[in-house]
DNA sequence: ATAAACCTTTACGCTGCGTAATAGTCAATA
DNA sequence: TATTGACTATTACGCAGCGTAAAGGTTTAT
């Protein structure tokens, strides 16, 4: 089988002019030069696109991907170890950036609006109310006075940068969730990892976290139309999704 | 206060290129210009300059931060949200890279360990036979029986790790070579290191080392076209090269 | 025959400067 | 005062990985 360049890019999902830059950098020469000068690629070149896109897709660069691929007997996998260092450390200055984001939007929004303290205070007292009201008699009930207790010590006395956390996390369950919903899986990797996700959130509140009360709260959120609210407000059915995703997780299903 | 460019540079630990650059693309602006065509910069500059440095600090685009301190009334709140969502996003993407860079390493370590075993068996036979067949004769005459059998009963004997060191060494005499060649002197620091290399090399197959024997192996690569190709292969004369420096090396160069 | 759909090479653009190259300015020294 | 050294200036290429013209030749279909 004999390939064009407009050919080969639509099989392999990719524009012309990348493989004239390919060409160019001399990491995927056509196999041949017909009369008129077109380039022609092969089935070898076929597969070695493959390879240098499956390189390109874990980030490494194409000066690197050509010493791979070129040389037979280089070291594919210390090369990507170091390339996984390199990614490692980028992810690293990329969490101590959004913590400096974060730190910045906080002080910013302190300065901007009200002495944010009495502000920030408030809403956690607010928090602590509204769990209060709403909760406090049937989750004292379920899982007693103390537990209880020290979720609200625990919410009052969070600092601001945990508490900036915790919004994160929040945001990050609803962006995963939404994901994950629309895979219609419960059980898939995305709807698991949005339970993990907020067991990691619960734990912000909870002194001891247990999939007995987790699974307990993940009821909730159908029951009460106020967290239906939160988490149906894209796709309605997602707070019934969720739900289901944490019994999975917690391996408290019963069928 | 007045401040030329180096002088600014220098209390804000940038180049004075960037400050060039930032007036070019209208970000800071001198205070004004001296007669001589100098920037001169006055405190409300320095000010401004603080501000610029720390939005990038925080991974803003010169152009988002131009929009943040020329508009006076511009949200710089939700400015900032939005490319916290930016950087949200590009972490989980790194995330995702990162998973994937490890599957790929950890299959890639289950293939090769399979596949080198193979190989590795082969390899091994290969090489003795043909040490055997090639110089087995000539080397039994030169250096005695007993220790090219001894040599033989080593590479069988090899483990793995010390086989990838073997390889490892091997693309690294190359590498190491080819840069000396580049300098055309055999008796340079770079040649030298190869030479060491090489010896460290042999001595993954000899029982014993001796400065002759290392010379008469740099004999075979250029008398023998087998081993003059593997070494020439991106350079003629290479082997040729070698064969010099290592006689240098060891110091049994016969001018 | 003509148009549509290809193909080619050449070359600028994007970001945020680093790094020359070339030339003028200023203060201090021989 | 002439020279030197330490500044300053502008212009412009280079970096990664292509996107996007522009200007022109080729192939295929009508």
């Amino acid at each position: 089988m004999e390939y064009t360049v407009q050919k080969l890019s639509k099989i392999a999902g990719i524009s012309s002019r990348t493989l004239r830059y390919y060409d160019e950098i001399g990491i995927l020469k056509p196999a041949r030069i017909n009369p008129s000068g077109y380039r022609i690629y092969g089935q070898s070149e076929v597969d070695m696109l493959q390879q240098i896109l499956f390189y390109r897709e874990l980030g490494v660069s194409l000066e690197k991907i050509k010493e791979i691929i070129t040389a037979p007997s280089f070291d594919v996998i210390s090369a990507l170890r170091n390339h996984r260092e390199n990614l490692l450390e980028k992810r690293d200055q990329l969490d101590r950036l959004i913590a400096n984001v974060n730190k910045t939007i906080a002080f910013k929004e302190r300065r901007t609006t009200m002495t944010d303290k009495e502000k920030f205070e408030g809403f956690k007292q607010k928090l602590v109310d509204d769990n209060e009201r709403k909760y406090g008699r049937e989750v004292r009930g379920k899982y007693g006075e103390e537990a209880v207790n020290k979720s609200n010590e625990k919410v009052m006395g969070m600092s601001q940068e945990q508490y900036d956390e915790v919004t994160r996390l929040a945001a990050k369950i609803k962006e995963t969730l939404h994901e994950a919903f629309k895979t219609g899986e419960p059980a898939g990797e995305l709807a698991q990892k949005a339970a993990d996700l907020h067991r990691q959130w619960l734990c912000y509140f909870w002194d001891s976290y247990t999939k007995e009360a987790h699974a307990g709260v993940a009821q909730m959120y159908v029951d009460d139309e106020r967290f239906t609210a939160y988490y149906d407000e894209k796709q309605p059915g997602t707070a019934a999704f969720l739900r289901e995703a944490i019994l999975i997780y917690t391996g408290t299903r019963t069928k």
